[in-house]
DNA sequence: TTGTATGCGTTATCAA
DNA sequence: TTGATAACGCATACAA
């Protein structure tokens, strides 16, 4: 059916294994034949057979990436597809083909890494989320599969490559500049506890408060999905309190986004009556009414560098682990006021 | 290293042929010795290699998705995150991989795809776009290799199973619509001319005006990328005619967004000095401001169609060639008004 | 510089 | 019900 290493060397009067030397453009092979061979290679449109070679290579030229959920409710949110853009610049640089995890539970997911690894599916994974006690990081480890991360590990920070911002810092700048506008009573709304960039920007948030001697606040804080339901939850929520919050700092644009309907039905206004201020700046956060003060954390760069770093792992295990900071910076925009 | 089917055998002393059968879960094999072998292989943490079972089967469980441009600058539209999570859904259901194409060009995609499908690193692909005399196309049907398509195909258009919109009459709707609203000065935004989504919206929207007894005005049709940029530029052409069109149709959202900016600054306001009508329903098009008026073209359904004839025509080749015709709708928002 | 033989991990055929 | 053997397409050690 298809052609393979055989037909052409039976018609270029060779060898299978000068076929296959000529594929690697092995140098000890003659001029003359090379060029003889290749004629009939294209003659024959003879392309290597994938399968064949990694089975005895044991590298596929592929790396997979693992979402944090489905791929159904992940791509709701333009967070992932502006990493993959980032992933992908480099996968292509570098002839990397790309393949992305399907699973729908934390279980299935776990599952499809360990067939994917075990079944010589991909050479390494990016992982797109960073996870306490994370079933896929630890069997990855284990099994000393190269991988590297968006976002901070749990446990092992130095000895896992990874990818992510200075989360800490970010939740204390932008809490800073709540305060600085004069609200003491800050919101925070981030992603499951369970995620570390949750963990991090909350551990900022209490810092800054701390400092400026405002009172920690435990109503004030709430944990929802990275989605717009999660915000309409969150505000619902925080805006039913006796006490209602001046300000909120919000894990992610489309969250704030999602705010906003719900705020508008309870006849709350951004930023007179609520102040604003979130994580990503997607495209969204520009359009928005009002226009979202957010903080750009890059994450195309995120995407990049982690797959940079990835496939330099691949190409060579000795490489010693990284942890690459990239920098944010606060855009301001209209969704925050002074108090 | 890895654990091999050998491995298995020889501690559960069978052959590796018995082991395999337990692996088929083959019906000859007594009820013993599967699960004698199958605690084995839980003990051992065996797991099929992928490529060993390919090279045999000839099947790889993964389909391939081919953009139409380089995932850097088609990730930056929200349709492709759509499309995705469709196809992903059926995916994740069969238990199929999927692969994304990385190419840049035209040229480069084509050979990616040439691989992938030579190399046997795909089962079947998908196309995200359907243009004119494309090479990938022709060569799919040429190998007679399993692949759908979203949007109408050039030629073959029977023999090519592919899920579309009746772009047609969504070009003649929306063109009533704006009609309807006393425009007559209707200006049409479409992507590359190549593109048959652009093709057959044309139609639809010359054959609108044609049955309205308005003129044909070749300068108001002006083609761009669907991206912001694309939209900027687009505006920018009608907006310096002599005689300003009073209203658009465009091809994508995201470009009905770009235009904002570029008409904010040249004080043009929408809807009331310009009317537009645009395509595709993305999330940004419901909290632009105005919100835009637009065509749900189903995007979700789009790649789940896709995937699902996909699957269907790699488990039975004889299945027949599908088109399927996802219905559209126009959403009414703020961007359009009588004229 | 080139050819032969062997093996990668699995499945399928044939025998037992 | 199970085992031995060949084959999938390719790469490499060893020979020539």
């Amino acid at each position: 059916m298809t052609v393979t290493i055989k037909d052409v060397a039976k018609l270029a009067k060779v060898s299978p294994s000068t076929v296959s030397r000529v594929i690697a453009d092995n140098p000890r092979i003659s001029h003359k034949t090379k060029e003889r061979v290749k004629i009939v290679m294209d003659e024959l449109g003879y392309h290597p057979n994938f399968n064949a070679r990694s089975l005895i290579n044991k590298s596929v030229q592929a790396i997979g990436l693992v979402l944090p959920n489905s791929t159904e409710k992940v791509f709701q949110n333009p967070f992932f597809p502006e990493v993959i853009r980032g992933i992908s610049k480099v996968a292509h640089d570098k002839e990397y083909a790309i393949l992305i995890s399907t699973g729908e539970t934390e279980d299935q997911i776990y599952n499809e890494v360990v067939r994917m690894v075990q079944g010589g599916r991909v050479d390494g994974l990016i992982l797109l989320y960073s996870r306490v006690n994370d079933k896929v990081t630890n069997f990855l480890i284990d099994r000393k599969f190269p991988f590297t991360m968006v976002g901070k590990p749990h446990v092992n920070t130095d000895a896992i490559t990874h990818v992510d911002n200075d989360n800490y810092n970010a939740g204390k700048s932008v809490t800073d500049f709540l305060l600085k506008l004069g609200h003491r009573q800050i919101g925070f709304v981030g992603g499951s506890l369970s995620l570390l960039v949750t963990v991090d920007r909350l551990r900022g948030y209490e810092d800054a408060l701390a400092a400026a001697d405002v009172p920690f606040n435990k109503e004030y804080i709430v944990h929802e999905e990275f989605l717009r339901e999660g915000g309409q939850e969150a505000v619902k929520e925080l805006m039913s309190l006796k006490k209602r919050p001046s300000a909120l700092v919000v894990a992610d644009d489309l969250m704030a986004l999602g705010m906003f309907n719900t705020l508008a039905e309870m006849k709350i206004k951004v930023p007179d009556h609520l102040s604003i201020i979130s994580f990503n700046n997607l495209l969204l956060s520009e359009i928005s009414r009002p226009p979202l003060t957010t903080v750009d954390v890059n994450i195309y760069q995120l995407g990049f560098q982690a797959a940079k770093c990835l496939i330099e792992k691949i190409m060579n295990p000795q490489e010693p682990a990284k942890r690459i900071i990239v920098p944010f910076t606060i855009i301001e925009r209209n969704s925050c006021t002074t108090k």
